[in-house]
DNA sequence: GTTCCATCATATCACTTCGATATATCGATG
DNA sequence: CATCGATATATCGAAGTGATATGATGGAAC
């Protein structure tokens, strides 16, 4: 799901590779720094589908005429860098197209990939890309995972085959998902008001 | 850390590849479905390095005296599977090994990986492994690593450039990390406790 | 009793992600 | 002006995922 997120910064605005990590803890609320070797084949890969492109530099400095050959080489090299979209500092900025928005949209609303804490939280932290429609649905489909959830730990934790640790990590499980469906409940009832005051005003 | 997993079940008692899989979650609390791409090439990993080793079954039934050239047949691929650790049922069971339990250990205490939540319930679920002087660390480690993901995530929480989604997330990000922080707070007073009555009793 | 189905069980595939490492540049500090 | 930490891209092997294939087993339905 790293390329949902990469895509939902992109919606925002432009970004280079080295940037998508820190924007991915600091807007996204990703918890695990994502690796370098999983965000530049993402953009690479994306970029190849036609759902971003490389963004040519805001204004690669004054065009520096050449005089010895040490700098002509330093300047063709910074040329050839630009034409490849990187910009100043060897950065590679990306910016998202016609095509990337809309697969954006159809992989958030997707309703087949199953959700977990992580890409459940990231899709809730992309939730103003959805309508309230299926903001509603994402929320409800969570509900009834955690749900089931919820039994199965509360299960381990009356276990008397596991030990106290054990018992202890199931016992803080299902308070964590207690925690989680209080959460969604909230955000569910946030959006019902919504459309309730949207209905109202419609009147 | 899919190898401490296995080999902490194994210390238990014999498993098969399939059995691991459901005792991921009844025992340790894993959440996801660990995929059987994952364990079963875990498991041949294992068996290479010699932590862990294919057992002969218990008791591969009547000897079948064979009759037919069919009967016969299946009865030699019978043996065949019982010779290669195949048990009933085409199970592969395995045992831990003098080998496996000194380097289970080794793994559980390992202070240089970084844990996350996962890695982290894991560690405590088996945590009757450990020393107590290394279950006290293995938690104070962790409470180091909650405070300062504590700060960060409410930033995020109170930063207006986010839409109130994104600060959702953040919020309840920070809701749950001080959950986290709770359970840690009541093993560790556990293990002190313990320790008190330890140091009580040997007067 | 045998046919049929869900579950049990192992295995492998392509693809994604991780963690480590290499390399180079920029900006501030002494 | 040297050097050090932060910025930035890239690549590698190892490990995990999700899908899919294949077959045995046990029990239920008929």
């Amino acid at each position: 799901m790293l390329d949902v997120a990469i895509l939902g910064l992109l919606m925002d605005r432009d970004h280079h590779g080295y940037e998508v990590r820190s924007q991915l803890r600091e807007r996204l609320g990703v918890s695990a720094n994502v690796s370098f070797g999983s965000i530049y084949p993402a953009l690479a890969r994306l970029e190849r589908h036609g759902l971003v492109e490389a963004v040519a530099p805001a204004a690669p400095r004054s065009p520096a005429i050449s005089t010895g050959s040490l700098a002509g080489e330093r300047a063709s090299l910074r040329s050839l860098r630009t034409s490849a979209g990187l910009g100043r500092r060897g950065r590679k900025v990306y910016r998202i197209t016609e095509r990337g928005r809309q697969e954006f949209r159809a992989l958030l609303a997707d309703p087949t990939t199953v959700d977990d804490g992580r890409t459940f939280s990231l899709r809730v932290a992309l939730a103003r890309y959805l309508t309230p429609a299926l903001r509603v649905r994402l929320l409800e489909r969570r509900r009834q995972d955690l749900l089931e959830r919820l039994t199965e730990v509360r299960q381990g934790a009356d276990n008397p085959d596991l030990d106290a640790y054990a018992r202890s990590v199931m016992s803080h499980a299902a308070h964590s998902v207690e925690l989680d469906l209080e959460w969604i409940d909230d955000l569910l009832s946030i959006e019902r008001s919504d459309s309730e005051t949207f209905a109202r005003e419609a009147k």
